[in-house]
DNA sequence: TTTTTTTTATTGTATATGCAACTAGATTGC
DNA sequence: GCAATCTAGTTGCATATACAATAAAAAAAA
């Protein structure tokens, strides 16, 4: 192996954005599902159950746009939540559209959830800190910006 | 639903760390994978060519310490990639370990893929900002000492 | 209006991830 | 030395994730 790509091997395991954003990513990640645990809920399902209460009645297509989520993998993860009683399809207009919304007890649980949610948040804030979290903002601003310039 | 709640969950849309967190992971790792995709790796991969490549003959723990990723995760990984010939298992004292390291073909497509992972790191670099990568830095040193720690 | 293209969602396949249960070695306590 | 315990890894299972191929409906073009 030569000293240039030796010295490149330093280099990507000092710096590389993915091997530390996905580190950080599974740290945070296991912090909010233990919380949630005992609610039968994981972190992903929050995310759409919060989306579909902030949003209403939804196209996956849109929440998919939200969450820079595959469409695929947004079709399975409602699937589950639908066999859990949590999100329900409702009739659209459009006859290729899915659009979904929370159940009673897709609110009940989003409602039981907010204190194990917030035990978690303050965890992480505390793990990562203050300036990592405002920067954690201003870099969502600086992907959705970049959405819409495509 | 209370106003109370309601406002709660205007509070985790706006601000949950991990929504934030894992949208940003979903984002970086397609850009990475879509850079190498050419090689027929995958970023989580290649933080594991890395982490030989670094660590040189390892046992599967040290690298789930190092990553934070779960031991069986990890097994199942090495499977795939000794599959493909990157990696070997070398025996050990300890019966119990299975310590791996790099081939020459794992060696030889790690070299192969520093331009790739170069071109991901400066879109990505570009995307998030210098801000976000030193923070990126910074939280990944507070969650290695809270380690040291437990 | 018919054909073509685009959009929306699902399904097949593969990888990534973690928990629980288990196996097999190594360590410790007695 | 042997039993109890601890550690390292694998395997079963469930979820998360994305790409490719497909189906079905809508929109655009002809």
């Amino acid at each position: 192996m030569s000293k240039h790509s030796q010295a490149m091997i330093d280099t990507i395991a000092a710096q590389c954005v993915a091997v530390r954003l996905r580190m950080l990513n599974r740290v945070i990640t296991n912090i909010y599902d233990d919380a949630l645990r005992e609610l039968g809920l994981k972190v992903s399902q929050l995310n759409i159950l919060i989306a579909a209460a902030k949003m209403g009645t939804v196209r996956p297509c849109e929440v998919c746009e939200y969450l820079h989520l595959d469409i695929s993998t947004l079709s399975r993860n409602v699937e589950r939540m639908k066999a859990r009683g949590w999100l329900e399809v409702v009739p659209a207009d459009d006859g290729r559209a899915q659009p979904f919304r929370l159940t009673q007890e897709g609110r009940q649980l989003l409602r039981k959830a907010i204190p194990f949610w917030s035990q978690a948040q303050r965890r992480v804030k505390k793990l990562l800190g203050e300036r990592f979290v405002e920067q954690l903002d201003q870099a969502m601003i600086r992907v959705r910006s970049a959405d819409a310039v495509d």
